[in-house]
DNA sequence: TTTTATTTTGAACGTTGTTCATTTTATTTG
DNA sequence: CAAATAAAATGAACAACGTTCAAAATAAAA
């Protein structure tokens, strides 16, 4: 009977071997290099050996997404310690930003590009699980906030998908390259410097 | 002498039989139908001659990108009427976001798809017209604001990038199928709740 | 009419994601 | 241990993609 069970483990490691290999071309060349041939290559195995364990490429891509939230929480981490929610606040901002424009490709992918959805849509599981439990982190400190007697006369989750979308604009802003060419005085800093001026907003509620 | 005229114009006329198969296809059937192939079949010629009257792919979705520019332009042309600056502002988030939600795909090519910015790279003209303008006509509608005592201590290009990022974040979200699956209460009226907390938030300056 | 210039063609190339009959390997059974 | 069975891995093949380019078709000029 160990048999069994040492099957399951082996065919976990060739799937996470697939994925580490996927990861490492996604990272270092970008989604356009993350072929199904290229990863089946950089693993020495076949490219039919890469559809025994995965249904399809947005299949790979769902999980890459998945690992990218994983790093986004590690970043998440130092939030921890900071008890004032309106601090909180502005310092998850900062920190998302942080993670966006730190890991392009991979925010991409959790955040613009459509496989990740599309894989869950086929899977017929409506549930965007690490998109949910990011928002809920969200919004649970902006809940504090709303407690604490800031924003007084909003609503909850209206406001929490703002300070996202916000936050969100910017990355996908600069990183589809939308922030080049539009005649900025400091290009390169226009993101900072526009969150630093929400913050300002912030002061007054 | 007529005849370099007729054959200029002949030119003209092919060059946007092209364009405007490739515009149908484009809003009927979304990007992924739009390939060179299909643009030349809709038009009766073969797939080389696309490619004399455009370098690539990319060019003609840069082309799109114009056209979609051209049409947010119409969007935004009732608010020439809107006298008060701030209220242009608070008009010109909402027709935005209204251009963005109607015209998806268009929206997508104008602000997130790589190609359109790949194409102006590839051409040595770092200038982004299109963005430009439209960055503009925002920017001088902040500037009026400040003008009349709006945002006082606030800087004009940050404070209009984060307008910008924060309409375009809610279109961008909405687009990507990021809000569905998040267990939001209305997950369809998420956009306009968010902007009119934002408005809410805007009162106080 | 012949020569030259222009325009159009579509087969061909290299990639891509994906499939699946076949082979190879591993396990179980007699 | 050998034969039968199950599982895993293979890679050729398919359709579709963007792109190229020598050749053919057409138009203009001589």
């Amino acid at each position: 009977m160990g048999v069994a069970e040492r099957k399951a483990r082996e065919k976990e490691e060739l799937r996470d071997l697939i994925l580490r290999a996927a990861r490492k071309l996604f990272t270092e060349n970008g989604i356009e290099q993350t072929t199904i041939r290229n990863i089946a290559e950089a693993i020495d195995y076949s490219v039919g050996t890469v559809y025994v364990y995965f249904r399809n490429k947005d299949a790979i891509l769902h999980a890459l997404h998945s690992q990218g939230f994983g790093m986004l929480a590690s970043y998440f981490s130092v939030l921890a310690s900071v008890a004032d929610p309106m601090e909180r606040l502005r310092a998850m901002g900062r920190i998302y930003i942080k993670f966006g424009l730190e890991n392009r490709d991979m925010y991409e992918l959790m955040f613009s590009t459509k496989a990740p959805m599309t894989f869950l849509c086929a899977t017929d599981q409506p549930e965007w699980d690490e998109g949910k439990a990011t928002f809920t982190a969200l919004s649970s400190t902006v809940a504090q906030c709303l407690e604490a007697g800031h924003f007084a006369g909003h609503s909850l989750q209206p406001l929490s998908f703002m300070f996202w979308s916000l936050v969100h604009g910017m990355c996908s802003l600069e990183i589809s390259q939308r922030t080049q060419g539009v005649n900025l005085t400091d290009p390169s800093a226009i993101v900072d410097q526009a969150y630093t001026e929400f913050l300002k907003l912030l002061d007054h509620f």
